[in-house]
DNA sequence: GTCTATATACGGATAGAC
DNA sequence: GTCTATCCGTATATAGAC
């Protein structure tokens, strides 16, 4: 059971997660958090010290959430493609969100990795938790050599769906070329 | 030959695209524009009025500049794959500083695509530019019917390589996956 | 742990002398 | 057309009562 305390901080948390996603982290004020978590202005500074402490937990948050999801994948499904083919699947899924505010990741990386920017490396590791996975699956289909390149090109790919999905506004745009995706994944 | 004024106004202009691309919007403050153009604040005032004009008047600089290039491509290559080779060429070059900023185009639109943002549709003409003229040229290759959605898959590719080779900040990401684009072009 | 009040800095924007 | 001085809002962050 968690402590008030600790609710309050997930709270602040997670209102922060959507703001930054469907707001951007630069557009996103204590007000913002403030009105939607209820929590007041000094109070949230009693969780954190600065803003960018916020935005530190939310990566993490971020990533012990896909961190589980691929666990999950993995006990699902056995055969490495359908591995990919969920992951796949996963953009898919998400195509409504992805054309309002992009990808969650990529834009974050996007406003972060500009210059002078305290983080301009922080998102990283949310790409390298997948490039990682992905290269892992593709290693178990005999492809080890190539795992690492072939996991960064449909990262890549899904990312650039994401772009033209967000620029156009249009998840049906994000289904054709998931189509085509799939396809390359089936022919591997 | 240029006025005084008109001089100074491009001057505005190149430095605002510039600090736009390398820090982003919202994190480019008219105090940068001074420091980088010697232009005083009221100066800057006499020529836009918003911060928001400014922006637009980077977008129209794109735009222009872009159009040109494709008018020179159109000139040089004759033959339509050729032309979009050349296209992919683009990115293989500029590799070094979309690796360590990203695409233009890309990061600002998902920048200005975020909620709330004024010019959350502004960035898409600047799409539409390439999109169209890549259209154009599957036409001339006889595909017609597809035109459309070839010109967006091969944006996407070109967008997530740059997204990826950003997020790594490493432009040899860029040149791997700009081969296999390459091969992709070649064998349509 | 929660809240109010406030410090401090910087953002975009304006007025008006020259 | 150029420049200085300044307004005003809002941002992050802090102090301290309860």
């Amino acid at each position: 059971m968690a402590s008030k305390g600790e609710q309050t901080r997930q709270e602040i948390v997670a209102a922060a997660k959507l703001l930054f996603y469907r707001r951007g982290y630069n557009n996103t004020s204590f007000s913002d958090i403030v009105a939607v978590t209820g929590v007041q202005r000094g109070n949230i500074y009693h969780y954190f010290k600065t803003k960018d402490d916020i935005l530190a937990a939310v990566i993490e948050q971020r990533l012990a959430e896909y961190e589980t999801a691929l666990r999950n994948w993995e006990q699902e499904y056995a055969d490495p493609k359908d591995r990919l083919r969920r992951f796949v699947q996963m953009v898919a899924s998400n195509r409504g969100e992805l054309a309002q505010y992009g990808c969650p990741i990529g834009t974050l990386s996007a406003e972060l990795g500009k210059e002078y920017c305290n983080h301009q490396r922080s998102p990283r590791r949310l790409f390298d938790l997948f490039r990682d996975w992905l290269a892992d699956q593709f290693r178990q289909l005999g492809k080890s050599k190539q795992a690492k390149s072939l996991a960064l090109h449909l990262l890549g790919r899904t990312e650039g769906i994401s772009v033209i999905g967000h620029v156009y506004a249009d998840p049906a745009l994000i289904t054709t070329e998931i189509k085509s995706l799939q396809k390359w994944v089936d022919q591997l």
